[in-house]
DNA sequence: ATTTTTATTAACAAGATTGTTAATACCCCA
DNA sequence: TGGGGTATTAACAATCTTGTTAATAAAAAT
């Protein structure tokens, strides 16, 4: 681990996390990443034996922000539902809104080689499988004190999910179709957020009628 | 046109919706298209002179499908809102049904290679402009009767289509990840719809607290 | 029936893309 | 200072992929 090697070693993952966040495995070229680190493509192959292995690499590095904030918090118990819930909401957002393109690189790839991602069978299927638990039992309890109104878990997860991450696949396209840019557009993402934990709340509040 | 060439050339279609749908455009190989279709590879390029010709057709067939639903009901005036709003749904998310791997395809090739699609541009563009202004207009006269209150037409046009579109986006990452398939748990889609709706409504609606 | 157009095939060509190798430079430590 | 490992390079090789072409068959037209 000399100094020559890291700083190479690193430009690589950084050139190659850039790749294939934007053209997927398919599209990126291990010539192209060699070019931006500003190293010969042998060097890569000398770092990283095949693109498959560097794919490996930068994929398992990035899948972990997936979930976050929403797991955090329904590990951690106190609080009322809702707050927790609202919480839940804005960390996750949050956390996607640091890493705009990867729920897209994630649903990408899988769908295009779903073979070659048996392993997070396993990762995924356990990690929700929890999850779920520990959320319906919150639900359940907050529903028997009649702080929210019955729901399934799975249906609320998805809900969230679908509110929190659906913007974040679309912007490319939306940014295509206006010839603007969500990003400089300042309020725009605060605004959904609000929108959004706006939404769930009145889907689990007791209304009286 | 004779007997021969429409079924050769049909065939090629078929099979390139198939193939451009699960790979996308830089995981489909020609070879493997004119494969599938029983034909040799070089009548593929006989029939459409290069691979992007044959996408482009592909992709021009399949994009008018994503807005269904929503455009019609919104260009056609009668009936209460949210009856209106109901329906959209209903039909968007049918019309998302019939159709389950095209959301993920147009948002994976738009956002590969953007540059691509400045022809959406206009589409897209003027299309959206004026269900946007028809939606706007619907919303102010419903909201100043009492019927729901007040929101933004893109706000909750993204509403209606984060929850309509967003688990079919999923639905290939679920799949592998639970190693069930969505389409034998035959309530599925059903209960996802009706959450949709449910979901939208109570947004809608003003409530006595 | 003969000519002309269309369909089809097999073989080939150019270029891209991933990966290897053998030779050379560099660095660290004894 | 010199030896052993690591880093780096340029050149090469194999394969894959798209696309062409020239020859042939089939169909249509006159």
């Amino acid at each position: 681990m000399t100094k020559h090697q890291k700083n190479k070693e690193q430009a690589i993952l950084a050139a190659a996390k850039e790749e294939f966040l934007e053209k997927g495995y398919d599209g990126a070229r291990t010539t192209s990443i060699a070019q931006a680190a500003g190293v010969t493509h042998a060097m890569l192959h000398y770092y990283f034996k095949t693109k498959d292995q560097l794919f490996e690499r930068i994929f398992m590095e990035t899948i972990g922000v997936l979930g976050q904030g929403i797991i955090e918090v329904f590990t951690q118990n106190s609080k009322p539902f809702k707050e927790r819930m609202q919480e839940a909401l804005e960390l996750h957002f949050n956390a996607l809104k640091a890493n705009p393109r990867l729920p897209l690189f994630m649903i990408r790839e899988i769908a295009s080689r779903p073979e070659r991602f048996t392993i997070i069978k396993n990762v995924v299927g356990t990690f929700a499988g929890s999850l779920l638990n520990t959320m319906q039992h919150d639900i359940d309890q907050a529903c028997e004190s009649g702080e929210i109104i019955a729901i399934d878990a799975p249906t609320l997860l998805l809900d969230m999910l679908s509110l929190n991450v659906f913007p974040f696949i679309v912007k490319p396209v939306f940014e295509t179709a206006t010839g603007l840019n969500l990003d400089v557009e300042s309020t725009f993402w605060e605004q959904r957020m609000r929108e959004n934990i706006e939404i769930i709340m009145r889907r689990l509040t007791p209304h009286k009628q």
